[in-house]
DNA sequence: ATGAAAATATAGCCGCTGCTATAGTTTCTG
DNA sequence: CAGAAACTATAGCAGCGGCTATATTTTCAT
């Protein structure tokens, strides 16, 4: 018989979910950011990628990378980012959901600049559960 | 004259500030567990920390030394865990933090079950103002 | 009090995400 | 069209946070 000391749903549980969304957090923002970059400029250099992440890069390149790996996106070298048709259904969501927290942080008062702050870590936590929830709150508040 | 492109708050820097949020957040989630083993049981060992949060033992000790290096907590060879002055008063603020957050996700209609799970990763994530605002709407909501 | 069990520490491995420095391509310009 | 500038890739370093395997220490029972 386990203990079940403190949290109801498994404490270890929770902990071992949150670093699994944790890891998919920055290939969410790199793909949110491409979708974006070929969207206003017509195509994602590698450069303007490190630019808009603020990070170097070397590092732009070598998340890319692990983009290729896991499916989501294309490249060539000396050459732009493309999407996979993976990666951008992942992009939509992600924009989706991202705009969605933005919303609902300021239906609850929280200011805009603050919104748009704190749901860039808050995004990737957030499940498909509470997204539903978010929106239903939404409509009925203001649809 | 900088690009300023999409986002209005620089993007780059709402990176920036969630990459330094997630530097933290082990280290938040690591100092609340260590004070609720104590108040639970009187003591918090490696083991229990270990086995509440999903990970092997020798990356609960290796999380520890970091804590005590970083002025949250002490401890002695093959002894308990204690939090210096500053690790109890970020449990606090972590714990009450915590449990606002999942309070306004049931306020918005996220179900208990979900909210607890959602809010380990988000947590971490609400900033100061985001909290006030949290707090704001809850009062106004039921108080 | 001694030997077994439990708890903790240490060593060493891995992948991720940063970084700087440098090499190699492409692109632009004079 | 050649040299400079801009961009990209590669090499190599560091810290973090996982892991397993193993050594060490403490605790518990006989």
């Amino acid at each position: 018989m386990p203990e079940e000391h403190a949290g109801s749903p498994n404490e270890a549980d929770r902990f071992a979910r949150a670093r699994e969304k944790q890891s998919l957090a920055l290939l969410e923002d790199y793909v949110e950011l491409i979708g974006d970059l070929i969207a206003e400029t017509g195509e994602a250099r590698v450069a303007d990628i490190a630019n808009r992440m603020g990070v170097a890069q070397p590092t732009a390149t070598k998340t890319v990378a692990r983009l290729r790996r896991e499916g989501l996106a294309t490249s060539r070298p000396y050459r732009g980012v493309f999407l996979t048709d993976a990666g951008a259904a992942l992009a939509t969501r992600v924009r989706a959901r991202h705009h969605m927290v933005i919303e609902l942080l300021m239906a609850v008062g929280v200011p805009a600049a603050t919104a748009e702050f704190d749901a860039e870590g808050i995004e990737h936590h957030v499940s498909e559960t509470t997204l539903a929830a978010f929106e239903a709150f939404l409509k009925k508040r203001q649809g």
